[in-house]
DNA sequence: TTCGACGATGTTACAGTGTATCAGCGCGCA
DNA sequence: TGCGCGCTGATACACTGTAACATCGTCGAA
């Protein structure tokens, strides 16, 4: 289930920070802007947090549901539009699935997502080089932006290192 | 139904080259690769073409659906899969829809498309800066990429030059 | 020519993703 | 107490994508 919280941890992860720091900052936030962080919620960015994999709403809702309780998916995507609209949870487009905000950031400031196709876990870093890059080549194109995804696919280093567990 | 095609085109337009182009392009990779460009996936392609805009699977079937003949959604996933292995469409994973290859890249180099949220319209560029720095951003995080995608979302130099229709 | 292999397409069924709509619930507030 | 408002529950449905199998056409070999 959480197998890899393990084997992630020591691979250069920025983006992994565990739930206890998410829900903190979830809190705070919910706080400072006069935001319910309902138990729905809570649930919900916790289960995401919990995991450094994205995570679809309906995986959401299954983890969510038991024996007594059940959680539509529903009401699950409405708890993701509340934490993704409050930069807690970011949606990864091309897997249709999402993830934990790591860290705070300054509204989608140069973003990237590094998602690994052999473990598949989700890494986020941000670079201010790209953009700017961005910022001139859209300035050149007369685009003007409000908002962009930009991910990555591919090999992360924790994989590289031990390249097949044979 | 085709009314952007007018007011698109003066517009610093770099991606839709209208389907006589994208039909030839496809016409030539095929040929050297000895591909077959069968009766659907050349349809499909010209609707797609046809449009700044993009499709999704299932307005492609409908369009090439008449009285008479009827295109599974399932066929045109199929073509759309070969024309994005080959280079001929691009899938805009934010919108999970499809659009034709304006011009021959080599193999996602840099690609940026420009998403209006206005008229809808997709441009693609491409930026060898943003490339080169976001290699230097992958190699720090000791990432290895295989594919890359780039999307911004906003409002287009046309839509900003007569921004309300009052 | 006939046969078989193979790729493309047709067809049905189904899984996964996301939204619309309405009803009920809890809580603060007049 | 009653009203408003935001959150949740629940059902239904639309959209997106894939699996599995049958069929068809074409090309090459026997």
């Amino acid at each position: 289930m959480h197998d890899h919280a393990g084997t992630h941890a020591e691979a250069g992860c920025h983006g992994h920070h565990g739930p206890e720091e998410a829900l903190a900052r979830a809190e705070a936030v919910c706080r400072a802007r006069d935001l319910q962080f309902t138990r729905l919620r809570r649930d919900v960015l916790e289960v995401v947090a919990s995991q450094a994999r994205p995570l679809g709403a309906y995986d959401i809702a299954e983890r969510l549901s038991g024996p007594g309780k059940r959680v539509a998916a529903v009401s699950v995507y409405r708890a993701l539009d509340f934490l993704t609209e409050n930069g807690l949870v970011h949606r990864i487009a091309s897997r249709n699935a999402f993830v934990s905000c790591g860290h705070a950031h300054t509204d989608g400031a140069g973003l990237v997502f590094l998602i690994c196709r052999n473990c598949g876990s989700i890494d986020e870093t941000t670079s201010p080089e790209i953009e700017d890059q961005l910022g001139r080549t859209l300035a050149k194109a007369g685009f003007k932006p409000s908002s962009r995804i930009l991910e990555v696919e591919g090999e992360c280093g924790a994989c590289l290192g031990k390249p097949v567990e044979s």
